[in-house]
DNA sequence: AACTAAGTTCCATTATACGGAACAATAATA
DNA sequence: TATTATTGTTCCGTATAATGGAACTTAGTT
C-alpha cells in the first residue's frame, strides 16, 4: 500500500487495497498484504472480506490466497469503451499502423505514468489485454515525453515530481533539468523521440493528441527497433504521425456522447 | 442501479454505482444516474464525488458528465493477468485457433453470465478489448451451456434463476425445463453446441475446462457461421477441442502462484 | 420577475467502520 | 508431548464517517 498519502473514507481504503494487489501483481495471502499495508489488521481483514463479497477480489480458501476478481475485467471493458478515447482513435490507429507497417501505441497520462490503452501491430496479430492497461514510465518513453511537453507549468511540476528518473539505459534522462530541456525541444519539434531511453534497441517517435481547445487527450507513437531503423528513419514518419494525432484530436472534440438516450 | 438486492456497506454501494455506469454504457449526468438509482440524492452525490476523487470515475465539468475512469483499465490489466486463467490458457487457445482455422473463445462464468476473457481469431487480427470483458447470456451460448452442465445442483439452481430466457432467435431455449434437458445431453456428449441460439448464422461447439480436482474453471469454444459450416462439421473438432480444454485444465491445476516472493 | 429543474451544501442523527485485545487454528521448535 | 511462534478470525466499546431531509444556488424557461 502506498503508505504516504492517507486516504479518506472507506471506499478510498478499499480501492487502495485493490491497488496494492495490482502492484503485487500476483495472488497474495492475508499476512503478506498486511505487511505491505498501512491499515491495522482488523481493518484490513474487513476490507478484504468486503471486497471479496463484492467480487472485486476472489479468495481461494484452499490456498488462502486473495487475488483480483474478474468483475474488474468486466468493469474495465465498459471503462475502456466509454471513457478512454480508444474507440474513437481505433480507425486512425489502424490506418497509421497499416501505412507505416510498424507498431503503433495509443496512451494516456494517468497519475504521472503512461497508461497504454491500445496497440496495433501491423504484422503479428496481438493480444490486446497484455498491452492495454499496461503502464510505463513517463520520463523515458516517447508518449510520456510528448504528453509532458503539453502540460502547463503547474501540472508539469506535479508530474515531474512523480517521476523516479531511474536509469534504465545509458540514454535515459535522469534529472528534472534534463527533462525540462528535452521538453523544450519537443515543444519546438512537435514530436518526441525515444532514443533507447527505456529499453535497449527500442526507439520510437511520438506525438501528443490535443483536442481543438488544446486540451491534452493522450499520445500516439510509432515504435521500431534500432536494428531495423534509425531515428532519422522515424523522423520521416513525422507528418503521418502528426496527421493521425490531429485527426484523432478533432474527432475526440466532436465526440459528444450519444445525446440523451 | 439494480434496485433488487440491497447492498451493505459503503464500498458495496460505491461499486454498485460503478456497475450502473457500466450498464448504462456511456457517460451520464447526475440526474440520469439518480433516476436509475435506489439511493437518495445526497448519498448518490457523495458517492459520485468519492469515486471521482479516487479516479474510478472521471468527470467532465464542461459537459457535466461522469464516466468510468481509466484507473479501472489499469486495475483490470492486473486482474486479467493474475486472476483469470487467460494467461495460462493463451498458448493452447493460440494453438487450437491455428489448428482449426476458426475463432476461439475463452470464457468464465460470472454472476450467471458468461464473461469472455480471451478470443483468438486465426484470420483477421482482432481487437481484444472489444471482446475480453464482454459479457453474454449463459443459457444460449455454447460456453455458457457447457459450464452450466458442470455445476452441481445447488449452484445450477442459482444460475438458472438468473437467466432471462429471452428468445433471441427461433432456436433459443426459453425455459428452465428445456435447459435442464439440454444440459443432460451436454453432460453425455461432453460438449455443447450453440445452434444459432443467440445470433442468427452463428454456431459453435464448446467444452468446459475442468481442473484435475473437477473444479469448473471456464469454457472454450470454436465458433463459425452456418454459411461456412454445419453442426456436423463442428462436431469433427470435438477431439481437438476437448484436448485443448483438458490441457488448459491440467495446466491451471499445476499453476501455483509463484511461491513466496 | 416568477417558475422549473438540476446540482450543491448544511447539519443533526444514525449507522458503520474502527482497531485494540483476546481468541482459535495451525505450524515450528524444543 | 509440551511450548512457542505464526497466521487468521472474532468481540465489542468507541470514534468516525455516511446518511438524507431540507434548504439553497445556479441556470435555463415562460
Amino acid at each position: 500500500m502506498s503508505k504516504e498519502k492517507s486516504v479518506s473514507g472507506t471506499v478510498g481504503k478499499a480501492l487502495d487495497v485493490l491497488n496494492e494487489f495490482a502492484s503485487i501483481g500476483r495472488p497474495a495471502r492475508f499476512s503478506e498484504v498486511l505487511a505491505a499495508s498501512k491499515y491495522p489488521k482488523t481493518t484490513l481483514y474487513r476490507l478484504l472480506q468486503t471486497l471479496t463479497n463484492e467480487e472485486m477480489l476472489s479468495y481461494d480458501p484452499e490456498e488462502q490466497m486473495y487475488s483480483l476478481g474478474v468483475r474488474l475485467v468486466r468493469l474495465a471493458h465498459a471503462a475502456w469503451e466509454q471513457s478512454s478515447m480508444a474507440p474513437i482513435a481505433r480507425p486512425f490507429v489502424d490506418a497509421l499502423s497499416h501505412e507505416v507497417g510498424l507498431t503503433v501505441h495509443l496512451a494516456q497520462l494517468d497519475g504521472g505514468q503512461v497508461l497504454y490503452i491500445d496497440k496495433r501491430n501491423s504484422s503479428a496479430p496481438i493480444q490486446m489485454y497484455s498491452q492495454a492497461g499496461k503502464i510505463g514510465p513517463a520520463y523515458c518513453t516517447g508518449v510520456g515525453k510528448a504528453m509532458m511537453a503539453c502540460l502547463e507549468e503547474e501540472a508539469l511540476e506535479r508530474v515531474i515530481s512523480q517521476q523516479s528518473f531511474h536509469r534504465y539505459t545509458e540514454h535515459t534522462l535522469t534529472s528534472a533539468q534534463d527533462m525540462r530541456q528535452e521538453l523544450l525541444t519537443i515543444k519546438e519539434e512537435g514530436v518526441a523521440f525515444d532514443r533507447e531511453e527505456h529499453e535497449h534497441n527500442i526507439i520510437c517517435i511520438a506525438a501528443p493528441i490535443l483536442s481543438l481547445k488544446g486540451k491534452l487527450m493522450g499520445a500516439l507513437s510509432i515504435t521500431t527497433t534500432r536494428h531495423r531503423h534509425s531515428i532519422d528513419d522515424l523522423a520521416l514518419f513525422k507528418d503521418h504521425l502528426l496527421d493521425a494525432a490531429k485527426q484523432i484530436g478533432d474527432e475526440a472534440e466532436v465526440w459528444h456522447f450519444p445525446d440523451k438516450l
